[in-house]
DNA sequence: TCACCTTTGAAGATC
DNA sequence: GATCTTCAAAGGTGA
C-alpha cells in the first residue's frame, strides 16, 4: 500500500539534485541522506537568482538557452510533471499495473510499469523504477531489494541519474505560456492496442471502449515528444549540464520516458513575483522559460501564433493599468477535484457527446463522489504536493495576489440575495445535462468507474473499506444541485475542511458528518433521472436516504439551472 | 470579446 | 470559529 499518509512522499526531489521538502518529518527522517538536496537546492536557487538578476532583460536570456545544447525549456513540464507523477502514483496504488503504450516512436508518456521492471524487449528498466523510488518515496515501489536484474543499481549508485530524452522539435522559445491545460496531451497517432479507431472527431482524443486504460496522460503533443518533465523539474539546475545521465539501463528508444526538464528549474527563481518584474515576453519566466502556474492574461489570449517580440512588446504602449493586467499571476495550485478533473476530463469527454464543460464538470463532480477514499486519496495527495511545490517555487505567494484576478462576477450584490434566488444567475435557463449525460452512462460504467454514481464524500469517505458507491447509490443525492446562491461550499464536511485550515493530507472519514441540509429541492422528474439513478439503493444507501431524507426529494440536480 | 456556467477544494476575508 | 468569497480548469454559450 502506497503511503499516501502522514507526509510521505513529501520529499519529492529526494536525491543528490533534487529538493527536499523541509516539512512531514517522517518521511525527511528516510531521506535524511539528502540533506545535501536542500544545499543543492539553495545553490540552484541562488544561481538563478543570479542568473535572474543578471538578465533581466529576457532576451539574452532566451538566447542563451537557444544556443544552450542542453535540454531545452519546456513549457509543458509543469503539467507533465504533474502528471507523471499523477499518473505514477495513481498506477502504483491501482496494484502497479500499467500498459505501456509500446510504440515505437509514438509520443507517449513511459511509466514504468511497477510491478514488471522489464522493458517491453525484455530488458530491465531499473532507472524507471530507480527514478521512481528516489523521486516519489511515497510510491512504495515494490522489491527495491529483489530486484530482478543485477544490472539494476542501487538508489544509491543510481542515485539520481533518469534519462534524458532530448527532442529536437522541443518548445518553441515563444511558446507561450502554458496554463495546467491538458490539451498539451492531444494524443499524436494513438497505438493500437491503447486506442480503438474511434477519434474525437474535434480533439483527436481516442475514443476508448475501456477508458480506464488509457489514462490522458499518457498522450503527449507531437512537439512533447519524450519531453516528460519530473515532477519536480523545474528545481533541477539549468547549468548546462545534463540534470541526469541516461544509464546504460535506462531508458531508451523507444522510451523517450522521463526526459527531465532542466529548463523547469529556472523556474525556481519564479518564486519572485512576477509583480517585482516586468513580465518577459509571452509570460516567460526572466529565465524566458514559461510556467504554467503563470499566467499572463494578454498571452492566455492569443496562444499561438503571433508572438510578440520582446521588442514589440516593449514598444505597445498600453495604459498602465492595462499593464498591470497584463501582468503574469502566478495561478493557485490544483485542488484535489481539479486534478481529477484533469485527468478525468478528456475521458469524459471522449465518452459522452457532451463539450459543455459545465456538463462534464458535474458528471466529474459525480464520479468525484463516486470515488472511494482511497482513490479520492490519491488526488488529495497530490493536491498536497502540489500545494507545496507552488509553495516552495512561490513562497511569497498568497491566493490573495489573484483575487480580481478574474473579472468581478456579477453576484456582487448576493449578500443580499436568499438561497431561494435565483434571478441573479442564470443567464441560460433550465440547462438540462441529463439527457446528454445519458449518452456517458454506459461507457464510464463498463469499465467501473460508477460514472454517474454519485456518493456523499461521507459514504465514499467513511469508511476505507466501504466500497465506492455503486450505481445502488445512484439515487444519493449529490451537491450538483442548482446552487441557488452562489456557493454553498462544503455542504459535505471534508477532512479540508473539518480541520481547519490544515489541507486534508488524507481524506478522513467523515462518518460522523452528514451532508448537511440539502441543497436542491426542486425534485425532477423521474423521466428525467437517469435510469442508474432509478434503481434501488443500497441498503447503505437507504440508510443515507433516509437519513438525509433526500430519497426523491433531491435527485441529482443535473437539472441545473432555475427557472425564472 | 468576455463573463457565465459548473464542479470541489483551498485559502483568504469577514463577522 | 464559523461562514462567506474567490479562484483554480475547461470549453461551450450568450450577451
Amino acid at each position: 500500500m502506497p503511503q499516501l499518509n502522514g507526509g510521505g512522499g513529501d520529499d519529492l526531489g529526494a536525491n543528490d539534485e533534487m529538493i527536499s521538502f523541509k516539512d512531514e518529518g517522517e518521511q525527511e527522517e528516510k531521506i535524511s541522506e539528502n540533506v545535501s538536496a536542500e544545499r543543492d537546492l539553495d545553490d540552484v536557487k541562488s544561481s538563478l537568482v543570479n542568473e535572474s538578476e543578471s538578465s533581466s532583460d529576457s532576451e539574452p536570456s532566451v538566447s542563451k538557452r537557444r544556443g544552450a545544447p542542453e535540454p531545452v525549456a519546456d513549457s509543458e513540464s509543469y503539467d507533465k510533471a504533474r502528471d507523471y507523477f499523477s499518473e505514477a502514483l495513481r498506477r502504483q496504488q491501482d496494484g502497479g499495473f500499467f500498459k505501456s503504450p509500446h510504440y515505437p516512436g509514438y509520443p507517449f508518456l513511459m511509466i514504468p510499469d511497477l510491478t514488471n521492471p522489464y522493458l517491453p524487449n525484455g530488458s530491465l528498466s531499473p532507472s524507471a523504477r530507480t527514478y521512481l523510488q528516489m523521486k516519489w518515496p511515497l510510491l512504495d515501489v515494490p522489491g527495491s531489494a529483489g530486484l530482478k536484474d543485477s544490472r539494476t543499481p542501487t538508489p544509491g549508485h543510481l542515485s539520481n541519474k533518469v534519462p534524458v530524452v532530448q527532442h529536437a522539435h522541443h518548445v518553441h522559445p515563444l511558446t507561450p505560456l502554458i496554463t495546467y491545460s491538458n490539451e498539451h496531451f492531444s494524443p499524436g497517432t494513438p497505438p493500437s492496442h491503447l486506442s480503438p479507431e474511434i477519434l474525437d472527431p474535434k480533439t483527436g482524443i481516442p475514443r476508448t471502449p475501456h477508458p480506464s486504460e488509457l489514462s490522458p496522460y499518457y498522450p503527449l503533443s507531437p512537439g512533447a515528444v519524450g519531453s516528460i518533465a519530473h515532477p519536480l523539474g523545474w528545481f533541477m539546475p539549468q547549468q548546462g549540464q545534463h540534470m541526469y545521465s541516461i544509464p546504460p539501463g535506462g531508458f531508451r528508444h523507444p522510451y523517450p520516458a522521463l526526459a527531465m526538464n532542466a529548463s523547469m528549474s529556472s523556474l525556481v527563481s519564479s518564486r519572485f513575483s512576477p509583480h517585482m518584474v516586468t513580465p518577459p515576453p509571452h509570460s516567460l519566466h526572466q529565465t524566458g522559460i514559461p510556467h504554467p502556474a503563470i499566467v499572463s492574461p494578454a498571452i492566455k489570449q492569443e496562444p499561438s501564433g503571433d508572438n510578440i517580440s520582446p521588442t514589440m512588446q516593449a514598444k505597445s504602449p498600453a495604459p498602465h493599468k492595462k499593464e498591470e493586467d497584463k501582468k503574469p499571476h502566478i495561478k493557485k495550485p490544483l485542488n484535489a477535484f481539479m486534478l481529477y478533473m484533469k485527468e478525468m476530463r478528456a475521458k469524459v469527454v471522449a465518452e459522452c457527446t457532451l463539450k459543455e464543460s459545465a456538463a462534464i464538470n458535474q458528471i466529474l463532480g459525480r464520479r468525484w463522489h463516486s470515488l472511494s477514499r482511497e482513490e479520492q486519496a490519491k488526488y488529495y495527495e497530490l493536491a498536497r504536493k502540489e500545494r507545496q511545490l507552488h509553495s516552495q517555487l512561490y513562497p511569497g505567494w498568497s491566493a490573495r495576489d489573484n483575487y480580481g484576478k478574474r473579472k468581478k462576477r456579477k453576484r456582487e450584490n448576493k449578500p443580499d440575495s436568499k438561497p431561494e434566488d435565483f434571478s441573479i444567475r442564470s443567464k441560460k435557463q433550465c440547462v438540462q445535462y441529463l439527457p446528454s449525460e445519458k449518452m456517458c452512462d454506459s461507457p464510464a460504467s463498463s469499465h467501473g468507474s460508477m460514472l454517474d454514481s454519485p456518493a456523499t464524500p461521507s459514504a465514499a469517505l467513511a469508511s476505507p473499506a466501504a466500497p465506492a458507491a455503486t450505481h445502488s447509490e445512484q439515487a444519493q443525492p449529490l451537491s450538483l444541485t442548482t446552487k441557488p446562491e452562489g456557493r454553498v461550499h462544503h455542504r459535505f464536511p471534508l477532512p479540508g475542511k473539518a480541520s481547519g485550515s490544515k489541507p486534508p493530507s488524507i481524506p478522513v472519514g467523515t462518518s460522523g458528518s452528514q451532508p448537511t441540509t440539502p441543497i436542491l429541492t426542486r425534485p425532477i422528474p423521474f423521466t428525467s433521472l437517469h435510469p442508474s439513478m432509478l434503481s434501488s439503493p443500497s441498503p447503505f444507501h437507504q440508510a443515507a436516504l433516509h437519513t438525509h431524507h433526500l430519497f426523491q426529494s433531491q435527485p441529482l440536480s443535473l437539472v441545473t439551472k432555475p427557472t425564472e
